[in-house]
DNA sequence: ATCAACCTTCACATAAGTGTAAAGCCAGCA
DNA sequence: TGCTGGCTTTACACTTATGTGAAGGTTGAT
């Protein structure tokens, strides 16, 4: 498909993917006429990037963590570079890490949020009841 | 206690405090002389608060969510401002949402890198022992 | 007096977008 | 045939967020 359908089915604007091309997240093929053509796999895999720099994770470690996410389950490479098993198992940390942080975080949101609404309500305020 | 110190503590550059500061993260009181003085719970505050950062929320909501983390379990507000509670609902989903997108993402780097080892071991690669 | 820790301020750096102009491609249609 | 409109291309510049470096000055302890 070319770069205007993955806009609309990725949600990711076309400007967007250009971008993440320059980064080297994504390569899309080219046709003759010089459009880029993108295979389906790629909906997914852009939506994933999306999400992935949502939470923290810079563009350079995206593109070393892609290969973990081939949608044709593709070969693992035969011998493991050892620098990037390194490099995975540190991102595999990180994002462990984040994720206890935003956990941690988010709990005591909610928390607060329920304190509010049970302040609220004594109060008579309008509040959405739980479900 | 003063900048150096909370620096020392916090792990977190002097620098970064001011920064901090100028954003609105911290407003620590000033000594006659003009130094910061910093409370004794802003040591786990501005390491909550380079977590955050470090998980994709910008400073702006950080601002906003600083309330729900009070140490001294302060006042909830006595009477909700609903805006200030639509923004809390929003960003606990959105961090319900990052917390989801990173599980999966380690998930499939996890399995990636037991491919690796396996893939390693098979030919002989020297690899770490399951504990 | 000297020296480290602190202050402000201005400037620079990097990442991740975002705007847009100027041109190329192509399908439909008078 | 040639025009029009919509999609696509590159290229350059601008913006916002998050820092970082360093100069030049003040404070305080020894």
């Amino acid at each position: 498909m070319r770069i205007g359908e993955l806009e609309q089915r990725s949600g990711v604007p076309a400007r967007m993917l250009r971008y993440y091309e320059e980064q080297g997240l994504v390569t899309p093929r080219r046709l003759d006429n010089g459009y880029r053509e993108y295979d389906e796999y790629l909906v997914d895999r852009v939506a994933k990037i999306r999400g992935l720099i949502d939470s923290g994770i810079p563009t350079r470690i995206i593109g070393n963590i892609l290969p973990c996410l081939n949608q044709p389950q593709r070969v693992v490479v035969d011998d493991a570079d050892p620098e990037l098993l390194e490099i995975l198992r540190q991102e595999r940390d990180r994002m462990t890490h984040k994720i206890d942080v935003l956990s941690q975080n988010r709990d005591a949101i909610t928390r607060y949020i329920q304190a509010l609404e049970t302040a609220g309500s004594r109060h008579g305020t309008r509040e959405r009841q739980p479900a």
